[in-house]
DNA sequence: GAGCGGTCCGTGAACGTTCACGGGAACGCT
DNA sequence: AGCGTTCCCGTGAACGTTCACGGACCGCTC
């Protein structure tokens, strides 16, 4: 079904079809009716490739997620899409379920389908460099290695330090935290300096580390409890985690934030939504998102890209009910 | 840049420059590498508009949804890309920000670039029909009028009348509901149904709307139980909407379930995180996306679709602690 | 009636890649 | 020497669309 079917149908060349489908000048009212109708019978669509081909005006641009039912994903997703659409850019989303053979797979596919990848990866830069060849690439939520790469950081140092001082504010001395695996994490040190900091002491003991979801927050939970139940504040890794943390400590029967102060990490919506309302070190994630977009996008056109100091989201207390 | 260029560069033709770089037999070692150097010397990467004309292997779908944002949706959207990970396709996800214009630009842009469509649309079949002409569209949870689309529909008639029935069977006489906007929908006429049969009567004030939202289902509460504050029990439209009543009773001072007991719709993931846990009339959200990539796949590959048994997901009662 | 401007339409070429085919060189065998 | 095989490699064609150009036709003017 070409545009040629379209043209023999209709009784005109080719050119005239491309005329009244993209409605050009140069064409008379009734024969463009004509040619209309015999494409919109014989069901024609013209094809993206052909099209692309001599017209390049559509751009891609692939975004890979680990997990996208994680919320904080669902975040930067949105906001990447948005900033997309602005655009007028398409964004194939990939979802390569936590699993790095995945993500290779998916590297390998998407890396011949876009103009630019954006996303949150596993792999080393090597790993992406030789997948991706050709093409710009942003990573979020992590610093690129490779000059070739661009990424997007997020720098919580100053927000942990608020969420700490205010931890130490309210008379809390033993602070735990629940790491994020791959631990230990940049997080951690964060913390760990801002405790330095604001001069309380933290014992290795206070730290564990689970899975960065719901289930593994709660159950990192549960292991420091049972070694350290005095422990009256906590840092986590991140919201999903913290939330999971809020659920196991109502399981233990401890008043949250009276027994134990939670501040959890990433400001995700959902933190509004559980009981008592989370407060978080709280980063704009559709920022995030929408700057990964900007600096594909900025790479692609070969424009300025955007400068260090604008590639990075500054993170800030959130104060609300958990502590 | 193009592969002239690296056939060029390694003095060699296009076709051996094309074997080298799909690694095809029919080329010396020592050459194949000698081109892949060229190659990536000029930083060369093949087309995809010229590949995908002469070689049309990688088939595209898009997928339309009002807020990605929406846990709803997200849940829906990961149900499609996982489905569409298992045969190999792509998925460009648009997010309209339940804006109809949105949704008309989306459709206008997107119609030309992918090969099937399947989503939420608000905007009705007849402009459904003019925007997307020849490419199959799947409607996820709405039936269609134009026998040219398919949808994918949620049968929640039997869930809802457990839901009632459980109600009743604990003793609420009073049962009030949130309806979600547009209103009135199908699911107030399950429930009207399920009462009915359960042998209870539903005062019309006991049922408000509002909109599909965490704010929407508190602000709707919030003017049921100003009118009625005798209601016992409270289906509502959605999870979404239920998460904002469990906040709304939490402030008005009612233990959930003692004081007011809350059963929602969709059974999203979500509800597992909020105190108390939501009970839910669930559907199995990942599955309606998923079928509906099914079906769009069928649609397009020409296989036989999905018979109309399979194309609707029936919701069943989740009981946790909220009722 | 020759010239001219405007309107409408068709023909070659190009986009960048892969497929089908053909051909040369080297090798082994009779 | 002749022939068949195998291994490499290159040339035309095709995919479906748009762009640049040229030309036919009509009506008008001088």
């Amino acid at each position: 079904m070409t545009i040629h079917d379209v043209a023999r149908s209709a009784g005109v060349s080719r050119q005239t079809v491309s005329r009244a489908l993209n409605d050009k000048a140069e064409i008379d009212g009734s024969t463009k009716q004509r040619v209309l109708d015999a494409a919109r019978e014989l069901g024609y669509r013209p094809s993206r490739f052909a099209r692309g081909l001599v017209r390049p005006d559509t751009t891609t641009i692939g975004l890979v997620v680990p997990d996208l039912l994680n919320p904080f994903f669902t975040e930067v997703a949105s906001g990447a899409l948005e900033a997309a659409r602005a655009r007028g850019w398409h964004v194939v989303v990939h979802d390569t379920a936590d699993d790095p053979e995945q993500e290779l797979a998916t590297l390998r596919v998407i890396g011949a389908q876009v103009d630019a990848v954006a996303g949150y990866f596993g792999r080393s830069d090597e790993d992406l460099d030789r997948l991706t060849a050709g093409i710009p690439v942003v990573l979020i939520g992590r610093e690129p290695r490779t000059p070739r790469f661009s990424g997007i950081g997020i720098d919580g140092e100053d927000g942990v330090h608020e969420a700490v001082a205010h931890l130490v504010s309210r008379g809390h001395r033993r602070i735990g935290m629940l790491d994020g695996r791959p631990a230990p994490s940049v997080r951690r040190r964060w913390f760990l300096r801002a405790a330095a900091a604001c001069g309380v002491a933290v014992h290795p003991g206070w730290i564990t580390d689970g899975a960065q979801s719901v289930d593994g927050g709660g159950a990192a939970l549960a292991t420091l409890l049972a070694a350290h139940p005095d422990v009256t504040a906590l840092f986590a890794f991140n919201d999903v985690m913290a939330i999971g943390a809020l659920r196991e400590a109502r399981r233990f029967g401890l008043r949250v934030p009276a027994d134990l102060a939670v501040i959890g990490f990433d400001g995700l919506a959902l933190g509004t939504l559980v009981e008592p309302e989370l407060s978080s070190v709280a980063i704009d994630t559709r920022a995030l998102g929408a700057l990964a977009v900007e600096q594909a996008a900025r790479l692609v056109t070969g424009a300025e890209p955007l400068p260090p100091g604008e590639l990075t989201v500054r993170a800030r207390l959130h104060l609300r009910e958990s502590a």
